[in-house]
DNA sequence: ATCCCTTTGTGAACCGGTGCACAAAGTCAC
DNA sequence: GTGACTTTGTGCACCGGTTCACAAAGGGAT
């Protein structure tokens, strides 16, 4: 009924998506060694997920595979890569270089994949001016100026929670509806932009909540009551 | 049928127990503007939720809004800390003091709440010895003795990816079973030891997903065959 | 060319989670 | 105490996502 190797329909499943670069790491690391095909069994144990739901992921791309041999690597690294965007690189600007800001412009891994650190932003004098990670720092009044001149899609909001919001709503303001956000607030924004926020303290409360179940056992502490 | 104000059902669902940070933040900020009482329709805006959400996930705690009323702050930041495990404190560990671990351990939130970052560990000869964040950094080999004698219970990895696997072996050996993992890296860990992951690059990919379908409109580049 | 073996791609049942909508429960004013 | 009003707690229908299980498809040996 349908043309073999078609890139499909438009409407790729968000959960989908979200496991697509775990796959592409796994790829990535099998195309280093020297593999040329795996099976959905074997990359599936690599990312870490069930066979079947690899299965149903990858074919909501398109028909990849080979029946009876599996996928080969550097065709489904190149395929992926695409549905992903990665063909072409991201300028990404990073607002708040402090101690995580900084970790972040410093980090290698950023770069590897389609990702540019393009531009650095702070609001502390002491701060803008200093080159950090080959990048010089400018000030927060430039944030517009600096974003449309250097072609940033993506920004990564790593200021104190008080500013956050202010500083997403400049980036809007000019074209910006992509935002990673490690500040520990709810960011209000229109429809249309993307928000992801990576939040530790949620994730160790997580972690605290089954190590209570964990240790307490079947019957908690007394002040159950 | 069942008294009032009951500890309820000990089984809350995962998606609960993730959102139940964010309401316990929003209260703290209500708390703080001495706000004493507060809808779920208020309280699910401030935690950027759905109201009939927020009273679900709440009903799994147990019965402890007022009808007509609200809930009581004071007292569901209490319920709430209780149930996620922030009454008692945690000890965590930082394996990994390059530019992300001294971050982390240089993060005051971390603290704020339950947390206390109770060691620091490093392989590098350069790094073992420093003093971050008023804490001794120590080496790889003391891994095991520093985790019991500190009472560690938490760890988070941000060592480099090849590190990751055997880091993490050796804390589930002495009794660790909660770990946050920085590293870009499937971990495989026995059943009854939770795993969390922070991947920024994952965060990445998927905003240029999503970046790509809105600037490439319905009909996207040439390449489509 | 045929048969056997492997592995994909997917139909269908299932499952956890979401959100609507409303009865039950409580408050407050008088 | 009564009635009007507010807001909770939840039954229920719905939805996206997961998993099982298998027919269809392809490869390779003979
Ligand atoms: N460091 C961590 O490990 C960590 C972990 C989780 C979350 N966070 C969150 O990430 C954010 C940054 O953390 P941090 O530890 O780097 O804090 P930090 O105080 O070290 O750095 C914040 C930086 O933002 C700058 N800044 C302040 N207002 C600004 C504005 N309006 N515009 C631009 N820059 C501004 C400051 O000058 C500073 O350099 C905070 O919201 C924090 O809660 C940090
Ligand atoms: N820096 C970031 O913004 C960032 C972002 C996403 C992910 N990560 C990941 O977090 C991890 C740490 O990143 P980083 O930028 O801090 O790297 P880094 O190289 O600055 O720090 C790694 C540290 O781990 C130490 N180390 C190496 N082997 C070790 C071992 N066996 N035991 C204990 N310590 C060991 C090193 O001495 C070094 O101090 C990496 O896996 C990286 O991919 C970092």
């Amino acid at each position: 009924m349908k043309s073999p190797s078609q890139p499909r329909d438009r409407g790729i499943p968000e959960a989908t998506v979200a496991r697509l670069p775990l796959y592409l790491r796994a790829l990535h690391g099998m195309a280093e060694r020297g593999i040329a095909t795996v099976s959905s069994e074997d990359l599936a144990v690599a990312a870490g997920v069930n066979s079947a739901k690899l299965r149903k992921d990858l074919s909501h791309l398109g028909s990849y595979g080979t029946r009876g041999v599996g996928y080969d690597v550097e065709y489904l690294v190149y395929q992926i890569s695409r549905e992903l965007g990665l063909t072409q690189d991201w300028a990404v600007a990073i607002v708040g270089v402090g101690n995580l800001g900084r970790a972040l412009a410093n980090y290698g891994g950023f770069v590897s994949r389609g990702f540019r650190v393009a531009a650095l932003v702070d609001a502390d004098p002491e701060v803008v001016g200093d080159t950090i990670a080959g990048l010089n720092v400018e000030h927060i009044d430039e944030l517009e100026a600096v974003i449309k001149r250097r072609g940033v899609s993506i920004v990564v909001l790593a200021t104190p929670a008080e500013a956050a919001q202010e500083v997403c709503e400049r980036v809007i303001s000019v074209g910006v509806t992509s935002i990673l956000n490690f500040a520990p607030v709810v960011l209000s924004v229109p429809d249309g932009v993307d928000v992801r926020k990576v939040d530790l303290s949620i994730e160790l409360q997580i972690l605290a909540f089954h190590e209570q179940r964990k240790a307490g056992g079947p019957l908690m502490a007394v002040d159950s009551q």
